[in-house]
RNA sequence: CGGGGCGUAGCGCAGUCUGGUAGCGCGACGGUUUUGGGAACCGUAGGCCCCCGGUUCGAAUCCGGGCGCCCCGACCA
């Protein structure tokens, strides 16, 4: 893409609204426009970032044997009344009548339309367990919606829910989700800390919240130090084990939020306890025939007798990640994406654009990396070579590869990590070699 | 929902107390000189001063009502 092209409206001045560092940042980049309390447009920049979180997010959950679909966000009141949770919910539900007078509302969660499509279609314990997710719009209508996307009233979630034979089974669904949080977030550059949670509104009797560390977070967390230390991705439990060993090493670590935790009765020493800010990324519930039992989610059994299905439901908050990301790898001067939800992956700036010999190198270098499959965002621009820094440092891509007059005459051109501000000289092709290797 | 604040050019703000026909910086557009970390100068465009009503010769400013947005608290991915 070229900057000259592309639709990024940067800003030099913070927006008078934002408070937070992710806020201010995600408007100053270009990459969300509010639109109402707690709604956002997602511009070019941003999207693409969200996309990227997304298909993470996704990934992972293939890997585990979920399956996407795709359900609407407009739900009928009718099915939430065979559930209780129409009366339930209370005013976060934003409740809709169309031109007939029928009651429908803007679905928070799915738990009742799952349930719905899983007992018309779903009458043997043969066909179980199933595990069905998707990534859609949701809309709560919160009181004081703040912080940008990190509380949005409308935000892109994944959620997917669990349906298994026996208590057994839905509790191998859980330990499944619970490492495929582990590595979602893990990828994404963050430490998720599982923590016990309670089951609010969703109800049930085993839940955990996975909470990433930042200074900025809404709730103080407090863990031992051992955390900091893991890594899922290097260490992964032995493929199709039954993750008993793994989920147990990894709850036994103490791990807990404010409200939980009580320094009385703590039994980590203070020098290996971790006292840090923390934001909620993910909640996953093991929540039994809660659902299954009212809306009558019934299999018939290896002996013929019904069953009603044992179920759990996981939620991912994608749009507030990309906030929570910038929180946690950010600078005064801007974002720092990590690799794998970057934009782009490198900003490759030509500081003179009417320069015949750097045009044609940037253009060579444009070519070369696109058809190596590096996206690249090329700074055509005929701007200051300071107003097109601080827009590269601003949209925080990993690499930024410079092409000066100055460097040409002496055969170079300067590569720039965003996240440590390392920069090297490097011949054209040296430089190449390790935008196309990385 | 309780408490506080704000609404004036695309963005950040002054002007409101003390009524007299709207301004500054940034940005945009045109030009000249510039060009390795958000340039300088000259010029131009851009405003239902949130909305409705009232007071007044005259309202961004005073009064009444409404709407929107932000912040602190209780709730949540």
């Amino acid at each position: 893409m070229r900057s000259s092209q592309f639709f990024l409206p940067t800003l030099k001045e913070t927006p008078a609204e934002a408070q937070i560092a992710s806020h201010r940042l995600m408007l100053r980049a270009g990459m969300i426009r509010q639109t109402s309390a707690g709604i956002y447009a997602w511009l070019p920049l941003g999207w693409k970032v969200l996309r990227k979180i997304s298909q993470i997010v996704r990934e992972e959950q293939d890997a585990a044997g979920a399956q996407e679909l795709l359900m609407p966000t407009i739900q009928s009141a009718e099915l939430w009344r065979q559930s209780g949770r129409y009366d339930d919910y209370g005013k976060e539900m934003l409740r809709i009548t169309d031109r007939h007078d029928r009651e429908l509302l803007y679905g928070p969660t799915n738990e009742e339309m799952i349930t719905d499509i899983f007992k018309t279609f779903v009458r043997s314990y043969k066909d179980l367990p199933k595990n069905l997710y998707h990534i859609q719009w949701k809309f709560r209508d919160e009181i004081r919606p703040r912080f940008g996307v990190m509380r949005g009233r409308e935000f892109l979630m994944k959620d997917n829910y669990s349906f298994d034979l026996d208590a057994e089974g839905a509790k191998l669904s859980y330990r499944k989700m619970f490492l495929a949080y582990l590595r979602t977030f893990a990828r994404m550059g963050l430490k998720a800390i599982p923590m016990r949670a309670d089951t609010g509104p969703i109800g049930g009797d085993l839940s955990h919240e996975f909470i990433i560390l930042a200074e900025t977070g809404e709730s103080g967390v407090f863990c031992h130090k051992d955390w900091l230390d893991l890594d899922v991705l290097q260490n992964p439990p032995e493929a199709g084990s039954d993750l008993k060993d793994f989920f147990a090493k990894y709850t036994s670590i103490y791990a807990a939020t404010d409200e939980k935790h009580d320094p009385a009765t703590c039994e980590v020493p203070e020098d290996q306890l971790v006292s840090a800010r923390g934001i909620e990324v993910g909640h996953i519930f093991y929540f039994g025939t809660k659902y299954s039992k009212p809306m009558g989610a019934v299999v018939a059994g290896p002996d013929g007798e019904p069953v009603a299905v044992e179920m759990g439901s996981y939620g991912i908050g994608v749009s507030r990640l990309m906030g929570a990301i910038i929180e946690s790898s950010h600078d005064e001067n801007g974002i720092i994406w990590p690799e794998s939800v970057a934009p782009f992956h490198v900003g490759l700036i030509n500081l003179k654009a009417d320069d015949a010999a750097c045009a044609s190198l940037c253009e060579d270098l444009y070519a070369k990396l696109n058809a190596a499959g590096v996206e690249t965002l090329y700074d055509d621009r005929n701007e200051r070579p300071g107003a097109k820094f601080a827009d590269m440092d601003l949209i925080g891509l990993p690499w930024q590869l410079t092409v000066g007059p100055r460097g040409l005459k002496a055969g170079v051109v300067e590569l720039k990590r965003r996240a440590t501000g390392e920069k090297r000289e490097l011949s054209v092709e040296a430089a190449l070699a390790e935008l196309i290797k990385a």
